[in-house]
DNA sequence: ATGGCCTGTTACACAGGA
């Protein structure tokens, strides 16, 4: 079973894109973020014309995630209320940033975790109030589904050797003390990143960005992650970065994930 | 140090991203 993560930035802007690559990158389930749009305005007939189901979960202008797969998923989810009450959820679910879905006895969990802006901010207070939500909603996940698997644009990199530079780390968004400890609280339910079942070293990246050339100075951040249970991070036999879509005219500034188990 | 660039909106600059 192949499961992808890619951060289009835009489902509409990306479309030929993203069914381009589908197609010639078969996987069982490939999740979206940053869709950018609403429910009834998602190109579904895009996906269903190459055989494909989708399941969306999307708002105006930002944010949004959507689940593209092969066969049929079941039992999709769709934000942090669809396991936990609303009065502890309160105002979590007004992004769309959660969907996951069922197939075979795996269920699929995806994310777009909140960005944060700036350390300090009140947007990094909720990217650390909405990952500690995401510790209770996937310790129920866990509990009900043994075989987890856990993607999405994280906007977090745990190892300075996930970034193209360790210098001033603890001051930047994504790579700042509180934001590292706070997702390795996370992951300590039980969880393991999967690009690191099979690569040690540093200098892979799955987001750059679009300015200064990002991409072609490999400048680059690990941001975009796989993380498993212990059950499927047993079975998984790769994890891979495809950096080509990056490299497009008009690309997202991420690009796909893939865990193979 | 700063801003670089891209997307969607009802815009004719802005918020947000990372």
């Amino acid at each position: 079973m192949k499961v992808t993560s890619w951060n289009v930035n835009s489902v509409r802007t990306r479309l030929e894109h993203v069914t381009q690559w589908l197609e010639a990158n078969p996987v069982d389930v490939l999740c979206l973020q940053e869709t950018k749009v609403v429910d009834k305005d998602f190109p579904e007939q895009a996906f269903t014309d190459i055989g494909y189901h989708a399941y969306f979960y999307g708002q105006k202008s930002y944010n949004g995630v959507a689940l593209i797969s092969k066969e049929p998923l079941s039992d999709v989810q769709k934000g942090f209320s669809a396991v936990i009450d609303e009065e502890t959820v309160g105002d979590l679910d007004a992004q769309k940033r959660v969907i996951s879905g069922v197939l075979g006895n795996v269920r699929v969990v995806n994310l777009y975790v909140p960005n944060g802006s700036a350390i300090g901010s009140e947007k990094y207070d909720y990217k650390l109030n909405w990952l500690a939500l995401l510790k209770q909603y996937l310790t129920l996940q866990l509990e009900a589904y043994p075989k987890l698997n856990v993607c999405g644009d994280f906007n977090i990199a745990l190892e300075n050797k996930d970034i193209y530079t360790d210098k001033r780390r603890d001051k930047h968004i994504m790579s700042s003390p509180a934001e590292r400890e706070t997702l390795r609280d996370v992951l300590s339910i039980g969880l393991s990143d999967a690009f690191r079942k099979f690569t040690d070293e540093g200098g892979h990246f799955s987001w750059w960005d679009y300015r200064s050339g990002s991409f072609a100075r490999n400048t680059g951040w690990r941001i975009d992650h796989h993380y498993l249970s212990s059950a499927l991070y047993e079975q998984a036999i790769s994890c891979t970065i495809d950096i080509e879509p990056r490299g497009l005219e008009r690309p997202s500034d991420h690009t796909p994930v893939t865990v193979e188990y």
